[in-house]
DNA sequence: TATTGTTATACTCTATAACTATA
DNA sequence: TATAGTTATAGAGTATAACAATA
């Protein structure tokens, strides 16, 4: 390759390595393709470990409270818990004082599976861990948290 | 709205709020909502003003090499240059050397509009700012780009 | 042989609107 | 009337594979 070459050296990124938002967009990009070459063998992308985790942590609860907990739309529940459901990870029973909804439980599959899962996303977020000094993560968590409330989103 | 309503209270979020991964993802998409708010007038989504910048501050590169920059396939940058031509912001030259490459550059609309674009997404990134205390941003912006070189992705 | 831009294609994620059965 | 789950649908965003022109 010559020195010549358009594309051999590295660009001037200019403003965008000074925003926040471009910042969050690539290291969100770097955990998603981490967490899938973790997961992808247990067929778990981010979005159904979230709702393992809060189904695990409120068993009972209707699709519609997952999905607003997740701060997505209803509808996007529904192949979710299929999903879930197909591997029998989660169940679906008719809730006992409302007809027209769901209580979602993890099955006794679920149980064990959820627990060999915590176990290796753990480890995955361990890995990334390593470049963060002692403290960072309890500050960027903290901060991250702070943006998120600071958003007017209700 | 009875205290029974089993969607009525917060739920428990377990481990995702302790993991960086998920307070990654809830920000992420946080910044993104509100940029689309700040900027949908002017059509302009994240992905489509990185690629502003980056082609402002490195005029004359080929597409390959700013979906490199981006991280992404250069499939992905043709209707985003499409999307871009198509609003008269940049130019898809013949590049002098190789003529199987475009050379991408701001027409002159592009280069007052990108004044004005920069105005905006600053103004947004302003007010997300607010919830940071004094030296905050500049130690976040550290982190998540150590987070982002800690992969090993090349 | 390898690379650039392109097309076709597909898959994920997500949102909206409308339907049904309930409430 | 309002709500829960569902369906159909559509729009981003992104990736792969293959092609023509060019290197």
């Amino acid at each position: 390759m010559a020195a010549s070459d358009s594309h051999a050296d590295s660009l001037d990124f200019g403003i965008l390595h000074e925003l926040i938002g471009y910042r969050l967009r690539r290291a969100q990009l770097v955990f998603f393709n981490s967490f899938a070459d973790a997961c992808n063998d247990l067929g778990i992308s981010p979005g159904l470990f979230g709702v393992l985790v809060l189904v695990k942590q409120n068993p009972g609860r209707t699709q519609t409270a997952i999905a607003q907990a997740m701060g997505n739309d209803r509808s996007a529940m529904v192949s979710a818990v299929d999903r879930l459901e197909k591997k029998d990870l989660v169940e679906r029973r008719p809730s006992q004082n409302d007809r027209r909804s769901y209580a979602l439980y993890l099955t006794a599959n679920g149980e064990a599976f959820y627990d060999r899962l915590v176990e290796r996303v753990l480890q995955h977020e361990h890995a990334l861990e390593g470049v963060l000094r002692p403290g960072e993560k309890d500050l960027l968590i903290d901060i991250l948290s702070r943006l998120c409330a600071g958003s007017a989103k209700g």
